[in-house]
RNA sequence: GCACCCGUAGCUCAGCUGGAUAGAGCGUCGCCCUCCGAAGGCGAAGGCCACAGGUUCGAAUCCUGUCGGGUGCGCCA
């Protein structure tokens, strides 16, 4: 039950019903938002609905809002309407609305915030992507963890989800990593090797030479480099993708799709296909592009090629498809693979990407606008570095592949909780700070333990009810028969506020792809629960478990409950447990 | 030179797609534990929302320009 998202509905229909010219108008209708003023003084609920209908009515937006005010003040459940301000609408609620939310809470479980706000939309999110030449680097892990909080957010909210990662396996750096595996090959077989530069040095790659020599024995070594390379390439992209899948398994992150770049080349395949159909759309054509201003590339050379007419779909200038060796660029590719998701039904596309791929961002909008004729769009989100740091210090760990610092050093350090929470309690386009020493520290520094404390906490008090009121039922059945009524200080019902506004907050993250705003609702629900639990302390009539008040009690727990719902929905969606205890 | 991202308290950052008196954590200062609810809580100080214009009932938020920081800039992926 999202108490905003209804007001709205009843905010419109009084519109209508007062106004009944806006029925004609639904844009404008559409910009009435019912939000909890920033200022609790001013009631549980507000709305700029007169503000917003004033222009077209050309009407006081005041008087509007008094109109408003008599019809949905003859409601039950509003207890008073007030106008203010320029032409604000303030509804103040009978508490009993406030405690039909909690018990919805009670009644939804696991999927109070759920909603349909997606309408059943096919949404692909790409993420990850890495390039299989070697285990992922922390580099990768915050597009990971943003892409896979913003998937499971977005199916929560009623959008068909799929998670898809984008392997790069037609590149000539596939074919360095064949190569670099072929030294640890005849390494592994008794000689001694030098790792040139331009070649992979990390020695994760030992293990895969000597699983060469397990399968094909030395039958390699006296082979020509065309001879042995396609079978040690299939052989190290397999190994590598199964480094990265153990990478991400650690961070509990699944995909749906693994897609293959190489599949869309060759004869036939989506690139050939997709360039035919753009020459046929007369938007590929043979010209030259100006040099860059600035800075000249050492090797420029100017030379008619094959382009593709990003101007014409918002993008600085038109785009390279095929290099001059005769192979397709990168882009090109990456056209072909956005059909093939638009062509799969897909109507949004999020990309994930790192922020050193800014300069993407037109052209992939481009391609997907033209490749879709305006039926998708893509939502292309950066993500941006992350600066490792212990105890403010910049923070070096080289263990496993040169000098890059790894997921699994990162997550073995601090676990995938840890990790997880502090990358989405950050916008994903916003510069980071991890520090491990904070993130391991059980203080309320931390706000990954503030938050899972929190949830800690209220499977705490339910474990003091059991020891200090033995005898009363505090099982789920008879928590739905709490008189919620007995909840009435205003430290409850700003509580019970909070909780039932998760919901909007959940369908508003969604809208935006900004997982990281659950991470704050969180922190902030933690914060408000931390301190009615601390006012139990000063005034014992607060506390939650009373042992002479039993009724009362099972109240208390019943918002308890609801909290502890709340952050378990939350860290949930987040990928972060919710411990039941913290040891 | 151009494009994109960013500029909010001393520091790190939120600010719910334009709403009312701009928020949180850290840091600083001051409080609250003899055990049973301190792995916590309460309070104070601290702001020209980089700057200048514009759009309108209303701007940290949208537009233009300036300054400052980051990223990228024909065939790399």
């Amino acid at each position: 039950m999202d108490i905003f998202a209804l007001y709205e509905g009843r905010v419109a229909d009084a519109l209508s019903a007062s106004f009944p010219e806006l029925a004609e108008q639904p844009e404008v209708l559409a910009r009435v938002v019912v939000e909890p003023p920033r200022d609790a003084a001013h009631g549980d609920l507000s709305t700029n609905a007169a503000m917003v209908v004033a222009k077209p009515l050309g009407k006081n937006p005041r008087e509007i809002a008094t109109v408003l005010a008599a019809r949905l003040g003859e409601d039950d459940e509003v207890a008073s309407a007030e106008v203010a301000g320029p032409g604000f609408l303030n509804l103040r609620l009978n508490p009993g609305v406030w405690h039909k939310v909690l018990a919805s809470v009670a009644e939804l479980g696991a999927d109070f915030g759920r909603s349909d706000v997606g309408k059943g939309e096919k949404v692909n999110v790409e993420y990850v992507s890495a390039n299989p030449t070697g285990p992922m680097h922390v580099g990768h892990t915050r597009g990971a963890v943003y892409g896979d909080a913003l998937a499971s957010l977005m199916a929560y909210t009623g959008y068909d989800v799929t998670r898809e990662y984008y392997i790069n396996d037609a590149g000539s750096q596939v074919d360095t990593l064949a190569r670099s595996v072929y030294l640890r090959y005849r390494e592994a077989l008794g000689e001694n090797v030098e790792i040139p530069s331009g070649f992979y040095p990390g020695e994760y790659l030992i293990p895969v030479g000597q699983s060469l020599v397990a399968e094909f024995g030395s039958s390699l070594r006296d082979m020509p480099e065309s001879a042995w390379l396609p079978p040690v390439r299939q052989h190290a992209l397999a190994a590598m993708m199964e480094l990265v899948r153990a990478d991400l398994r650690k961070l509990n992150i699944e995909h749906d799709v693994f897609f293959s770049e190489k599949t869309l080349h060759g004869p036939g395949g989506d690139i050939e296909t997709t360039l035919a159909w753009l020459r046929e759309k007369g938007l590929v054509y043979q010209g030259r592009l100006a040099p860059p201003k600035g800075k000249l590339p050492e090797d420029w050379e100017d030379r008619e090629q094959t382009l593709f007419r990003a101007t014409q779909f918002g993008d600085d200038i038109d785009r390279a498809l095929i290099k001059s060796d005769g192979s397709y660029t990168y882009f090109a590719a990456d056209i072909a693979y956005h059909r093939n998701k638009v062509m799969r039904g897909f109507s949004t596309l999020i990309d994930v990407l790192g922020a050193d791929h800014g300069g993407y961002a037109a052209r992939i909008a481009a391609a997907v606008n033209a490749v879709s004729e305006g039926s998708a769009q893509v939502d292309v989100r950066f993500c941006q570095l992350v600066r490792l740091l212990k105890n403010g210090e910049p923070f070096k760990m080289s263990k496993r592949a040169g000098d890059l610092v790894t997921v699994a050093d990162v997550v073995d350090e601090v676990g995938a909780d840890a990790t997880r929470f502090m990358l989405l309690f950050r916008r994903n386009d916003a510069p980071l700070d991890f520090d491990f020493a904070v993130v391991k520290e059980q203080t309320r520094d931390n706000p990954v333990f503030y938050v899972q404390y929190a949830h800690a906490r209220t499977w705490s008090v339910f474990r003091n009810a059991g020891r200090d009121l033995p005898t009363l039922d505090v099982s789920p059945d008879a928590l739905r028969c709490a008189d919620l009524a007995l909840l009435s200080s205003a430290e409850e019902l700003d509580l019970i506020r909070l909780v039932g506004s998760w919901p909007r907050q959940v369908a508003a993250a969604a809208r935006a792809h900004e997982p990281h705003r659950l991470a704050f609702y969180l922190h902030e629900l933690a914060a408000q629960f931390h301190a009615f639990w601390a006012k139990g302390k000063e005034n014992p009539g607060l506390r939650f478990v009373n042992d002479d008040a039993p009724t009362l009690t099972l109240a208390r727990l019943a918002l308890v409950d609801g909290v502890r719902q709340v952050l378990s929905n939350g860290l949930g969606l987040l990928g972060v447990s919710a411990p039941r205890e913290l040891s």
